[in-house]
DNA sequence: CGAAAATATGAGTGAAAGCTCACAAACGCT
DNA sequence: AGCGTTTGTGAGCTTTCACTCATATTTTCG
């Protein structure tokens, strides 16, 4: 009489669990991953995950609702991390300081795992019918956005804008670079501080 | 006992058409984009476009042997103006000139239809199993690389590496102001080509 | 006009894939 | 050891969708 009440004695979304039921978990958020790498969106499907990550179908429903709860979270895990280095970008002692620890996050990231970085942001404009927790691109945009004002530079409106191109900048490159194989990401990482800094000059923001 | 060699007795992909056909052809390829833009890949079926193309599925597979040559037929649509706009900033008499008018025509396609260029774009790495013609942003790298050369900035991989970085960045600028429902070209325009100035000269390419 | 060629139709087929559920095994606790 | 709870299983149901084909309509042209 607790729960479960309406027609389906099934309540899947388990949340989290509490001994090898979080391997499980762990286990079919990875199989998604590497079946995204090496097959695209057109081989990932439910059947796929499950058998790849050694687990039946039956239980990857246990702990999600349905297919697109698996890569939200899969989203969510390769996300955080780097949301978490964006928002610490602020505590920077110089504005190019700020900069080049926000690139460096970046850059590593995307240089980890480039494929699915890639589909992963493409997947995440699709996903959010529910606003959800703020998109990697705000989250980053605004982390610039501070750094920026703190340092003195801009405000208002202009500063939004810049916040957006540049954000917009090291994305791309680096999307690029993770794209045509590139792996030194010291070289990466100069050459899109740089694109930055010039940005910034050219636009009256800094001056050099 | 002509062409219709093989097993089935019926050759689709039937070479474009004399008549109507025409207009039936460009039907299907309109209604794929209006359907791609608004329900994104996962409302992209053929059943679907042939309804909005207000045609049956047997004329759709009377010119088009399978999905994927609709969406490649799309893409090539769409792509081939802006690649042959690329192809002429080569002739423009300065470098500034030259990024000028590669940088509106990259805005001017990207402002058009936004949804839909970016889709295709995602979609472009998927296809090209058969190398086919070149990628657009091979061909838009190769752009700059000639204007970069022409006019006597950089050699060898550096200048290879740039062209690749600049292209990204507009790429990048373009991709997010689309997205993010920006409408004026003109500032838009002179923001992407602020950026590629001080990229290159950030990067010791040109001085200003 | 009349016949061949081109074009159009849409019910139907087969396969893929999302998801369910009745049941089984493993674990935690006293 | 015994018992309830958590976790795991996989055959199979259902829907969606790419694609076919036998037939019908329209166009072309002598």
């Amino acid at each position: 009489m607790a729960r479960k009440t309406s027609k389906n004695h099934i309540e899947p979304r388990k949340t989290p669990a509490q001994a090898r039921s979080a391997e499980t978990v762990a286990a079919i958020l990875e199989a998604a991953a590497r079946i995204l790498e090496d097959k695209g969106f057109r081989g990932y499907n439910t059947n796929d995950v499950a058998a790849r990550a050694g687990v039946s179908i039956g239980s990857l429903y246990q702990y999600f609702p349905n297919k697109d709860a698996i890569t939200k979270a899969l989203l969510r895990r390769e996300t955080e991390p780097l949301s978490a280095a964006f928002e610490q970008v602020g505590d920077a002692p110089s504005l190019v300081e700020g900069l080049q620890r926000f690139v460096s996050a970046a850059v590593a990231h995307q240089l980890r795992r480039p494929v699915l970085a890639r589909l992963l942001d493409f997947e995440e404009a699709r996903l959010p019918l529910q606003a959800e927790n703020g998109a990697l691109g705000e989250v980053g945009a605004k982390a610039l956005g501070r750094l920026l004002s703190r340092h003195g530079a801009g405000r208002g409106a202009a500063a939004r804008t810049a916040s957006h191109d540049m954000f917009a900048i090291v994305k791309g490159m680096i999307d690029a670079a993770g794209e045509r194989g590139e792996t030194d990401a010291q070289a990466l990482e100069a050459r899109v501080t740089a694109a930055m800094s010039g940005y910034l000059q050219q636009m009256n923001i800094i001056d050099l």
